[in-house]
DNA sequence: ATCTTTCATTCGATATAGTGAATGGCATTC
DNA sequence: GAATGCCATTCACTATATCGAATGAAAGAT
């Protein structure tokens, strides 16, 4: 399978070692084990010579190891320490965490602080777990497509997009249980109305999945708080309390990113 | 300040675009906050039109979120997804946890493992912190001068390298209370003779921090365990068990690295 | 052990990424 | 309210990064 995106963004750009540089990390951070040189060239559709140029400045800035032996390549050291830095400054992170940790305990779920970067993908980049001898877990750096599950209702209901323009990326949407459009439409609105959104068993059969926004400036949500529960541990009641936490937990982290 | 390495690093590649985007990633990472495209360009003496192409690509490849009210840039989300990917496929970090986090909570210290990559740094890719009200603690992605500390003493033991040829990097290392070279040589064996290294309170006044190493073929070390803990809570006779229990730990690290 | 295939790497020709001056926009100052 | 300064951005020229064939080295097959 040939990387689409690849082709099209180092055409137009004016700085394709870049983009190349980027696919190369990413097909390394997928790849199960290092990869040689000329894999890498073939799976990226790179000239060989190219791909070797590139990969020795990464390797030179640490971003990719080279095992001399064996001449394979993987993800370096440097990506852990950009990473480091980057949840370091996120004032969001920082806010998110203690709100997180909270509801985590009170509610006995999973609790994530998501990153919305356009409609495409979102990004955890905090998480707290709760107590209990079986959690559902991710980890910070996870990546979800932006419209799935109950953060995607929240993206759709309060960001303000035309429902009917979200359509053909709902329906590219994988899910355990997909709704369908109609139903999908009327969840968004009742997210809308009472500020925080419920998946329960759409995304992942027996899984609850609650959102609610966070604005870094007005206009659409940059955030949000996620809580994840397995279904049969949250009840209709439980549901409404935890919203009704997640809400005021997002208007806290809200508030508190505004006055910077 | 301007970033020597980075002409150099521009000057002999092949793809001095890698070369800029590491640096301005680095820049990026290093600031507290967002900055404006001049600043960039300013700080790492590149021409602001090629800054901005840059900046772009990295704004595309989502390792870079530029701000569109401030035209501001900072880190993006896709460093963490690179992180992850990372740690998830590291086999050390993975194989080092457990060991780390039983360490840890036997000798209620905290402890690392920490990747050995020349002899210029070394980064940590595992942390487990043990139990306590105060607790020393570091995170994933944190880096420290290779030769520093218990651990920098691990590497010129068990590395195979004349001492000789270390002392120009010894001479530029910032300690709180440095040891001087003829001292240090001394410890060093004494290092490879036990087995494992301790500095107590060379490094940072107070703290004493041991370190063993860990082989993934055979050679100079790639990796190690270590472990720090307030020097007032680690008596000789703690110290000695703690360095045994690093020793074994190592050990098991490396057998099972060995046999994948 | 020899042949074959696959790999990493080098090198000269050329399309193109990088340059720096020029433009237009925003904000702060007088 | 005008003017000044800084900033992000564009554009045409040229140094150079990319390409593809050729080389050498190392597995794998026979």
């Amino acid at each position: 399978m040939k990387d689409r995106s690849l082709d099209t963004a180092v055409k137009d750009s004016k700085a394709p070692a870049i983009a190349r540089a980027a696919a190369i990390l990413r097909l390394l951070g997928h790849s199960e084990v290092p990869m040689g040189l000329q894999p890498i060239a073939r799976e990226l559709g790179l000239v060989p010579s190219t791909c070797l140029y590139v990969l020795r400045a990464l390797v030179e800035e640490e971003l990719v190891s080279l095992d001399p032996a064996t001449k394979r390549y993987s993800l370096g050291s440097g990506v852990l320490s950009l990473a480091r830095h980057r949840l370091q400054r996120d004032p969001f992170a920082s806010l998110a965490q203690p709100v997180l940790a909270d509801l985590a305990s009170r509610f006995a779920v999973t609790c994530i602080g998501v990153e919305i970067s356009g409609l495409e993908r979102i990004t955890a980049v905090a998480v707290a777990e709760g107590p209990g001898n079986f959690r559902l877990s991710t980890e910070v750096g996870s990546r979800f497509p932006a419209l799935l599950s109950a953060t995607g209702r929240c993206i759709a209901a309060f960001g303000d997009h035309a429902l009917e323009r979200l359509r053909p990326r709902f329906e590219k949407l994988r899910w355990d249980n997909p709704p369908d459009f109609a139903l999908w439409s009327e969840q968004v609105l009742e997210t809308r109305a009472q500020g925080y959104a419920a998946d329960v068993g759409h995304y992942i059969a027996g899984v609850t999945v609650m959102a609610a926004p966070v604005y870094r400036t007005s206009e659409s949500p940059s955030h949000a708080l996620v809580a994840l529960a397995l279904s049969r541990t949250l009840d209709e009641e439980a549901r409404l309390r935890l919203g009704k936490a997640l809400v005021e937990g997002a208007q806290t982290v809200t508030r508190q990113l505004g006055n910077m």
